[in-house]
DNA sequence: CTTCGATGTGTACGCTGTAGACGTGAAGAC
DNA sequence: GTCTTCACGTCTACAGCGTACACATCGAAG
């Protein structure tokens, strides 16, 4: 997939059928072939990397320790990603999806599996008693989406910080979600 | 200013010189004398409406209550306006920006004011001892990022909620940051 | 009256997604 | 062997985009 390279280089805006159609060395319209319009071939593109996203992170899933240190560790997987591949990540996490996964039904399930490992995490730390007794599902929505908006501020250049640095604050207001700021 | 209502309507990809142009009753090259390009003609828009929002919040800044229950209400103007102006919310919020307003310099001052004031709140919750000490920039940043993460999903279509359970769910998560996590 | 700057128009170029007509070669039916 | 079909590709064309550039208009200042 040689449209999913000037996808990761460029952002999605330079995924033209031109582009891609040069870059396999057809035509451009040769790719209605295959796909639709645009539109369906970026959503392949999509498909493809989350999946193979779900792989990576599958692998470190089975790491030992409470909750809390997992999904710190989860954190720093999800940074790794978002910080190294910036446009595939705003690409596949927060440019526009029509009928993209929803919460909470596909979530319920496998739909999305780094989401779902998360959600495992929260579970299994509440049953073992280091996290209060609450919805899984909503709890891990609660910090992840605090981190994703992080990380689309820093994507979108409003924090001034340096990676190291940002990654630091991420951890930290990771931690005030655990911790709670109320005195 | 034609070319917002059309940003309001149907987002920014749907701002075209020529529409602009056509809705303002002149040819498109007319704008050229106005606005260095399209970028700056959005900038311009941004940076009106920006104004005009943090007038609006102004308003109701001046709450009486402690910490938490004003930082609630802002939360409900927050929404109100991301929900409201889904397409303005993401041309303000989301969009990149090259030279976008930066944490933490920026917001140090008055360089963002709804955010200052959250920022105010918090710091008065310090003082009056309803919130654990920190650095009430990043106590801000976390709590604030969280409801953006959560608007960016709703608005991505990726959280299948009514406008009101989707509400509750910000009320909640929010909760959750003040309250923690943790058992 | 002339000059000049601000403001507009008209035309054109190179980019985009993609519709529609056409070619072409391999597979299966008779 | 011939004929049909179909997947796959090309070529051309159109409407839309941002915008560079040349030119027109017009009120004010000299």
């Amino acid at each position: 997939m040689a449209a999913r390279e000037i996808l990761e280089k460029d952002g999605v805006e330079a995924v033209s059928m031109r582009k891609v159609a040069e870059a396999v060395g057809v035509t451009p319209m040769a790719i209605y072939r295959h796909y639709e319009n645009r539109e369906a071939l970026l959503r392949a593109i999509a498909d493809t990397c989350s999946v193979e996203l779900a792989r990576e992170w599958e692998k470190r899933a089975a790491a030992a320790g409470d909750a809390e240190t997992t999904i710190m560790a989860m954190l720093d997987d999800f940074l790794d990603f978002a910080l190294r591949r910036p446009r595939l990540y705003t690409f596949l996490m927060t440019d526009r999806w029509d009928d993209a996964r929803r919460f909470p039904e596909d979530f319920r399930d496998a739909g999305s599996p780094p989401f779902s490992q998360a959600v495992a995490a929260v579970a299994a730390g509440m049953q073992e008693g280091t996290l209060r007794e609450d919805d899984p599902l909503e709890v891990t929505q609660s910090f992840t989406a605090q981190t994703q908006g992080l990380v689309q501020l820093y994507l979108g250049g409003r924090i001034g910080l340096s990676e190291e640095d940002f990654r630091a604050l991420c951890r930290r207001a990771l931690q005030r979600v655990f911790a709670g700021i109320r005195a």
